[in-house]
DNA sequence: CTGTTAGCGCTTTCAT
DNA sequence: ATGAAAGCGCTAACAG
């Protein structure tokens, strides 16, 4: 790597002030188009890269988002982390990214990090029991998803229609006989939204509940099976594809073929490897990438506080 | 939030200079006990943080680093990622990531972002048709994942030591009728090298080979499992978990349950879907933190390039 | 131990 | 249209 080379080298080299070349850099109109030439073959054939860390400094915006998720392993969290890489580097930004476990202690030392990074904006992946106080400090520079709050912007995805969907689909079939399997209630989103949309389908249409909460794991669903599955049932919905996972084994190894099972989360694997089954899909990418949108717009104009839903597919 | 406060403010509010204050940040022994407990608590009820644009512009280093990856929905990258993540973050530094989507027009691009950015060093993970040109400008300042260079430091998986893992476990089970399905060996490293691992198995143990290959998804691997699978077959090793899960599938169908299937990846969906079946760990996480030590440690003392292998397990 | 003084590389008035 | 000069917030000599 050859010696770093600075403003004030490429305005030597082009005879020019330090001052112009910087109005090169920032597409500033006023400089004589031959002037603009000499300096960008300059700049060129030098491979000078102006210093972010300079640049942001004075301008104030260093161009980059923060983003906090859980877990990198998530596929729903790193499905939406994509959308918003695609559409922050497009808008000039980067992101730096960092896992917050689940803890909201973690997560406010993450922001802090982030503020004195002198980032532009953040926008976090929320979870149960995630402590909003922080986030609310960066006001319209934050973006929420999956979290349910006033003071700030957010994503969130359709937990009502996700179910209804899945219900729907199958009513559509012909099949009325539907259970239930989810996580416990403590799980405001994945728990107890999508458990009262399904209480609310069968409600309008007719159905008797039959359903069961517990971990969202595939053992958990797989055990819980047996408790909602009657010689009736011919179907059961899922809160998500791990659980979905669990009751297709279990339905398999019962010789329960006829029963169809649906998840929540768009895994390919699930309809490969049993037939009966078919996934809705939230629309992670596209909420990472709205959320995305969301927060750039907001960046330039500080417009009021948005709250949009995903819509979600089959 | 509250008007951006500056080292100098600080050092008005406790009555110092604000080189003290500097002192005091940058955790200089030669402060005075009480002046440092004064500062830090003015610091404390300010809210004053640091501007690391500032911090990094005048140090040099911006205490960052640049992580490329093909798709942040690899299974086997994002737990790679997760493990950079901790080891960097203990250091002090943060990440900026981006994804490649396996395209070395985009790697490029994306060094060149983070050059500008004044980035410590990258952690690149490789892919077939990977350039490592623009690496290899970086240095000791560089280190390649899954990719085989001299130019820089690099930490790979073992897929040699992987398939002889997977297949020494079944020859210990008594088995020796042992198949094989894998990828294209235009894949160096996936492909190929796991193809060779397992023919020298073979030969070594006087197995007659007996393998396929194909694309790496489950589809694939399901209609390449009749090709390999002979009546006395007892077990069929897999590159991979996805492999793995497509051969699974298929021999539940012809009803080969006596059949082992191994794969690579540590998915534990695999082995609960498939009681016959188990996977190798390669060590995603642990390789991902190596490499990050490995980048920090060339980033303090300019070593020498080193070659690291991640240990394998089952 | 602590205050003063230079800059780091860049953007932005302010003159010219 | 362009150069000179003034900082942005911070660290690092350099003097006390």
């Amino acid at each position: 790597m050859t010696q770093k080379l600075t403003i004030l080298d490429i305005a030597k080299l082009a005879g020019v002030g330090k001052s112009t070349v910087s109005r090169v850099l920032t597409n500033d109109p006023k400089v004589k188009p031959a002037t603009r030439e000499k300096v960008e073959q300059v700049i060129r054939e030098s491979g000078y890269v102006p210093s972010k860390s300079a640049q942001a400094m004075r301008g104030g915006s260093a161009k980059v988002v923060g983003v906090i998720l859980s877990r990198l392993d998530s596929p729903s969290e790193n499905k939406a982390v994509s959308g918003i890489l695609d559409v922050i580097y497009q808008a000039g930004y980067d992101a730096v990214i960092m896992e917050s476990q689940f803890s909201a202690e973690k997560t406010n030392e993450h922001l802090e990090v982030l503020t004195r990074r002198n980032v532009d904006g953040v926008i976090v992946f929320g979870f149960s029991g995630c402590d909003m106080s922080a986030i609310e400090t960066f006001g319209h520079r934050a973006v929420v998803i999956a979290v349910d709050t006033d003071q700030v912007s957010s994503v969130d995805y359709d937990h009502k229609g996700l179910i209804e969907l899945a219900v729907n689909k199958l009513v559509e079939q012909g099949l009325e006989a539907i259970s239930y399997i989810g996580v416990d209630e403590s799980d405001r989103t994945t728990g107890l939204m999508r458990l009262n949309a399904y209480k609310e389908c069968c409600e309008r249409l007719g159905i008797s509940p039959c359903f069961q909460t517990g971990q969202l794991s595939y053992e958990s669903a797989y055990h819980l099976t047996d408790k909602v599955l009657l010689a009736e049932t011919q179907a059961i919905v899922c809160a998500s594809d791990t659980l979905a996972m669990g009751v297709a084994k279990r339905l398999q190894e019962l010789g329960r073929t006829d029963v169809q099972v649906s998840g929540v989360g768009a895994t390919s694997l699930l309809s490969f490897l049993f037939p009966n089954t078919f996934s809705i899909d939230p629309g992670y990418y596209q909420a990472g990438a709205e959320s995305a949108r969301l927060l750039i717009r907001q960046l330039s104009e500080p417009a009021g506080i948005t709250h949009l839903v995903q819509q979600a597919s089959v």
